[in-house]
DNA sequence: GATGAATGAGCCTTCATTCAT
DNA sequence: AATGAATGAAGGCTCATTCAT
C-alpha cells in the first residue's frame, strides 16, 4: 500500500491497473455532479459540500473518501471531459482529407458538442482557466493540454508546407482558435438562448479566411 | 448609491458630486494594490488580507472601510482599468482613416498596452472571466463592457456596408477579437518572456485577412 | 463485556469461555499491526486507517468488527505487550537470590526486550502515557498497570526490612525506575542508534547505588 | 511584509523587534487557556476549540489569528513556560555552592514549581512528550530542551571531575533525574492528592546517593 | 468473515465584515 | 482616518463507526 492515504480510487486502480475511465459509480456519479456544479458556479465556488449535495450525498467526507482531495477530483473531471471530446471530436475530423476542412470539422465539431454537453465544456474552460502554478499534479495536467495543443499546430505547419494554408505563426493562430472557442463556451454558460452551432459555423469561415492560401 | 451602509465612497462622491475616478488617495492604492493581487494570484484567491499586505495598510477593514464590499472594489478596478485603457487605445486607433487600419490599430494598442500595464490587463480579464450572474451590481456591470463591444461591433458593421469587410457575423468576429487578445493576456501572467507586440502584430494580420473583402 | 453491541471477540470469548490472549488469527494481526503503527506514529495518529493498512486489510471496518472500538483494541495491545513482557523479564529474575540481583535483572531484562522487541514497549509506553480519565474500561486497566507495580513496590519493601535495602519511599523509587525505562524506551524509537543495552546496565548500576544500604 | 500568512504576532513582533513575551493580552490569554486545556486533555485533543472555549472566545478563528497555527500556538505555550521554569528556578540553584547542593536544589525546585504551577508543568511535559519529527520549526525546539539538558549534563561532568561525584554516565543520569521529576509531573495532573514537595525530596535524596562518591 | 460505501462529527484554516478605540 | 480585535460562516479533510451485501 501506499504510504499516506489511500483512496478508493488508488485502491481500484491498484486492482485493475486500469486507469481512471474504469470508475466505481459513485465515483462517476460525483464527477458528473462536479462537472455540473463547476459549470453552474463556477471552479472556485464549486465547493465539496455543494457537489455532494448534487450528488445526492449527505457529506462532504464521501468525496475526500472516493477522491485524493480537490485538485483529485478536478483532475478527473478534466480526464473525462477530455476523453469525451476526442471521442466526439476526432471522427468527425478524421473523415476529412484536406486540412481545411479538418480544420473547420475541428471547430465545428467543438462546438456540436458544447451543444450537446454544455455543462462538460463550460467545466473543463473553468478549471484551465483557473489553474494557477499551485498544484504540481495539475501543472502537470496543463501540460498534456499544451501538448494536445501542439499536435494541432503540427496539422497547421504541415498545411503551410503543404501549400494549402497561408503564411502566420501557427501557434498564435491555434491559441486564437482556441481561445474563440472557449468564449463561445463561457457565453453558452451565462446565456442558454446563444446558438452555438451557428457561432460554429461562423468561426469556421472565420478561420477559414484567416488561414487559406490567397488566391 | 448601494443598498447597506455609508462608505467613504459614497460620502466623497456625495460631497464633489463626481464620478469614481475622483478617487481619495487611500481609494486609489487599494485599488491599484488589488490590481497587483488579482494580477499575480486571480479573482477569487485575491483577499482582503493579500491586498492589504500588498497596500500597505495593516488591516483589511481599511478596505472594507473605503469600499462597499468585494463587489465594489472589483468594480473600481474593472472601471480604473476601462479608463486606462480607454485613454491608451482610443488615441492609436483615431489616427487612422481606414476600417481596417482602425482594427489593425486597436488590436495592436491592446497589446501594447498588455506591454506596459501587464498586470492591469491580467486583473480585469481575471475579473471579467469569473463574473457570475450574482450580484446585480456587477451584472450592470458587464452590461457595460457588452456596451463597449457594441460600438466597435457597429465599427465593423460600418466596414461592411462600406464595402470594406467582407461578410461575416461581426459579433461573432468580436469576440473572437477579444477572446484572442484576453488570451494572450492571460498566457503573459504565466509567462514573462511571451512577445506580447509580436503576438499582436500576428493577431491583427490574422483578423486582416478574416475580415478584408476578397480581392 | 461492554454497553452496546456484540462484537466477534465477544462471540469467541463466549465459546471458548477463555480470555483475550486465545486470539483469532485476525485479531493477532490486528493487534501486531496497531502495535507497529502505534511505536511508529505516536498513540493519537495510529488512526484505523492506519492500522488497516499495516495489517493489510482493506477497510477499517474490519477493526470495528473485531474490536469494540479504539479502547477495546488499545486495551488489546497493551495486555498482549505485558504478556510478552512478563514471560521474557519474569524468568531473568527469577533466576537470582539477593533483592539487589534481582532488581538488576529486572532492569536490564527490561531493556533487552526493548533491544529485541522494540515496537511492542513504544506501544504500551504510548498509550499507557496517553491515557485520560475518559473510558471507565481503560482507568479499570490502568489499576492493572499500577497493582503490577505494586508488586515489585512490595519486592522493594521486603529488601528494605531484610536489611539489603536502605531507606527510601518505595513507591517514589519504583516510579523513578520505571520512569527511567520508559525514557529510554521513548528515546529508542526516535534514534535507532541508541544503545539500549549499555543504558540498561547505567541505569542498573545507578538505581544498585541509589537503593543500596551505605556500608 | 511577508509572503504567505502574517499573524498578529509576526506584526507585534516585527513592530518592537522583541521576542515572544511582549505579548498582546489576547495572546496571553490564549497561552494560559492553552496551557490549562493541555493540562486537562493533552496535547492531541486540546482543539482550538476546548482552548477558544476556555479563553472565553467565541471562534476557533481568533486562534488562527493570533498565531500561525497549532504549532506556533505550542511554541509559545513551551516558551513561556520555559520562561516561567527558568525564573522560578534557576535562582534557587545558584544559591549553592557545592554540586550536590546544586542537584538537590535543582530536582526540589522542579517539584517546588510543580507545586505551584501544575498546569504549566503537565502542558510542557505533554507537548514535549507528544512531538514526532512532524514539523521542522517544532523539531528545532526539541534541540532547544536537548541544548537545556546539555548545559545540566556538563553540570555532572564538572562534579565527577571535581571529585565529588562518582562515575557514571552523565548523559544516562540526568535523563533518569528528568524522566523521575516528568513522571511526577504526570501523575500529579491525575492525582490531585499527590504531594509532590514530599516527591521532591525523596527524589533528591535518591539521585544524590547515586551520584555522591562513595565515602 | 470480509468488503467498500456511507455517515456525521470534529479538526484547523481562511474569509469578509464589523466595531470600539 | 486608521487600527487591531472579534465574529461567524464556509472551506477541505480525517476520523471511528455502521451497514448492506
Amino acid at each position: 500500500m501506499q504510504a499516506k492515504n489511500s483512496t478508493a480510487k488508488q485502491k481500484a486502480t491498484r486492482k485493475t491497473g486500469q486507469p481512471s475511465f474504469t470508475e466505481s459509480g459513485r465515483r462517476a456519479q460525483i464527477v458528473a455532479a462536479a462537472i455540473d456544479v463547476i459549470a453552474e458556479v463556477g471552479y472556485h465556488r464549486a465547493s465539496f459540500a455543494k457537489i455532494a449535495e448534487r450528488a445526492g450525498l449527505s457529506s462532504t467526507g464521501m468525496i475526500s473518501y472516493h477522491f485524493d482531495g480537490r485538485d483529485d477530483l478536478m483532475r478527473e473531471v478534466v480526464t473525462e471531459v477530455m476523453r469525451l471530446a476526442d471521442g466526439f471530436v476526432r471522427p468527425r475530423i478524421e473523415v476529412h482529407e484536406s486540412y481545411a476542412a479538418r480544420l473547420r470539422a475541428s471547430i465545428e465539431g467543438n462546438l456540436d458538442l458544447l451543444a450537446e454537453y454544455p455543462n462538460h465544456l463550460a467545466a473543463i474552460v473553468e478549471i484551465l482557466g483557473n489553474l494557477r502554478g499551485e498544484d504540481p499534479g495539475m501543472v502537470a495536467f496543463l501540460g498534456t493540454a499544451e501538448a494536445n495543443l501542439a499536435v494541432q499546430v503540427e496539422q497547421l505547419r504541415k498545411a503551410q508546407r503543404a501549400g494549402e494554408f497561408c503564411d502566420f505563426d501557427p501557434w498564435v493562430m491555434m491559441r486564437a482558435i482556441r481561445a474563440a472557442i472557449d468564449d463561445v463556451v463561457r457565453r453558452a454558460t451565462h446565456d442558454p438562448d446563444l446558438d452555438v452551432r451557428a457561432a460554429g459555423r461562423e468561426l469556421a469561415d472565420l478561420f477559414d479566411r484567416a488561414t487559406r492560401r490567397a488566391s
